[in-house]
DNA sequence: CGCTCGTGTATCTGGCAGATATATGCTCAA
DNA sequence: TTGAGCATATATCTGCCAGATACACGAGCG
C-alpha cells in the first residue's frame, strides 16, 4: 500500500474551530500546529473536494468565491475514530545536517562547525518563539488549553535537547580537529 | 521550484565506504544512518542511473547481475560541494501524535493517555538501541568515529527529551481529567 | 488612477515512500 | 535430495505531499 492520507484529519480538526475557506484553513494550520504540521494548497484543495464527496464537510451554501467549509456530523465522527487509532510510529525523518556530519570526514575543515553554529542560531530563535507561545497558551481560557500547551512543551523539549546536543557536538569536533 | 533531491548525496556518501550494489546500499543506509535517513528502492535505482549519466558513479564493468557501483572523482567532488552548502532548515516534520493531542478534546477519555503510554514504550526501546550503538561506535577505531558518534548522540538527546516530555504531558492530562 | 498587499482558488512538477513483481542462489531440514 | 525458506538483487507503479506558479478580486493608499 501507500502512505495513509493524513491531510484530511488536520482539515477536519481545524474545522472544529469553525467554518473556514481553504485559504484561511491553511493560515490557521500555520498559526497553530505549524510547528509540527504543514499543509500546502496543492494538497488542501483536492482534499476538501474529496471530503465533500464523502460527506465529511460541506459548504455553507452561499455560492460564490469565499464560501467557507464546515464540518458535518459524519466528519466529527471520522475525526473521533482517527483520534482513537494509534498514530503510526513515524519512520525516521530525513535530517540533512546529520547526514552531512556523518560524512563529515570528507568536508573541508571548519565547514561542519559553521553548520553547527547556524543550526544553533536557528534553535535559539525557535526557543524564543516557543517561550512566547507558551505564555500565550498558558493565559488562554479555552477547553483546548491543556492540549495546546502539551504540543508547545514538545517544541520546547526538542529545542532544548537540540541545543545541548549542538554544544556537545561542537566540543567533540573541537577535540577531533583543534582550532 | 521543487524540493531539492538529496537521495543522491546519501548514495554518494555511502559509496565512499566502498563499491556496492543498489541492494547493499540500501542495507548499509538502514544500518548506519537509518535512524535519521531512509531510502527506498523506488528512489535508489533511478537515482543511481541518473548519477551514472552524470558521471558521478560507475559500475565496475563486470557485466552481470551484481555489478557494484563505485563513486568517481567527480562524485567525490560533488559530495564535497554539498557538504559545504548549508542544509535547508527543515520545514516542520509532520507529527501525527501531536496532531491527535492538539485535537484531543474531541477524543474519548483515556485515548490520549494510551497513545502516550505506547509512545513511551517505543522511546524506551529506542533509547536502549542508541545506548548499545553508542558503545559500539565509541569502540570503533575509524577516522569516521567522532562523526558517527555525534549522530548517535543526537538520537540519544532526542529520545531523552521525548521521554521527559512524555512524562510531563501525561501529568498534564491527569490534571485535566483525573483518573 | 495605478500599486501593492491580503485573500482566495486552482494546477503542475517532481521528490519520495511503500508496495509489489520477479528472479537467483544459498542453506537447512525433512 | 528436494524443496522451502531466505537473503540478494533489480525494476516499476501508485499515490501522498511540498513547493512553485498562475490567476483572480477587492481594499487601502499614494
Amino acid at each position: 500500500m501507500t502512505r495513509p492520507a493524513r491531510t484530511r484529519y488536520a482539515v477536519l480538526g481545524m474545522l472544529t474551530h469553525g467554518p473556514m475557506t481553504g485559504y484561511r484553513l491553511r493560515e490557521e494550520i500555520r498559526g497553530t500546529v505549524g510547528h509540527f504540521w504543514r499543509e500546502s494548497f496543492g494538497q488542501l484543495y483536492p482534499t476538501l473536494s474529496q471530503l465533500e464527496q464523502e460527506g465529511l464537510v460541506r459548504r455553507g451554501g452561499d455560492a460564490g468565491r469565499s464560501d467557507p467549509w464546515e464540518i458535518t456530523a459524519a466528519g466529527r465522527q471520522s475525526l473521533r475514530v482517527w483520534l482513537a487509532t494509534e498514530a503510526e510510529s513515524p519512520s525516521p525523518e530525513r535530517n540533512e545536517l546529520l547526514l552531512q556530519i556523518f560524512f563529515g570526514r570528507h568536508a573541508d575543515p571548519g565547514v561542519l562547525r559553521g553548520h553547527l553554529a547556524r543550526h544553533r542560531e536557528r534553535l535559539e530563535e525557535a526557543r524564543a518563539h516557543y517561550a512566547g507561545l507558551e505564555g500565550l497558551v498558558a493565559a488562554e481560557d479555552s477547553p483546548d488549553r491543556t492540549y495546546w500547551l502539551i504540543t508547545v512543551r514538545h517544541g520546547l523539549a526538542l529545542v532544548g535537547a537540540g541545543l545541548r546536543w549542538n554544544a556537545d557536538a561542537t566540543a567533540l569536533l573541537d577535540e577531533e580537529d583543534p582550532v
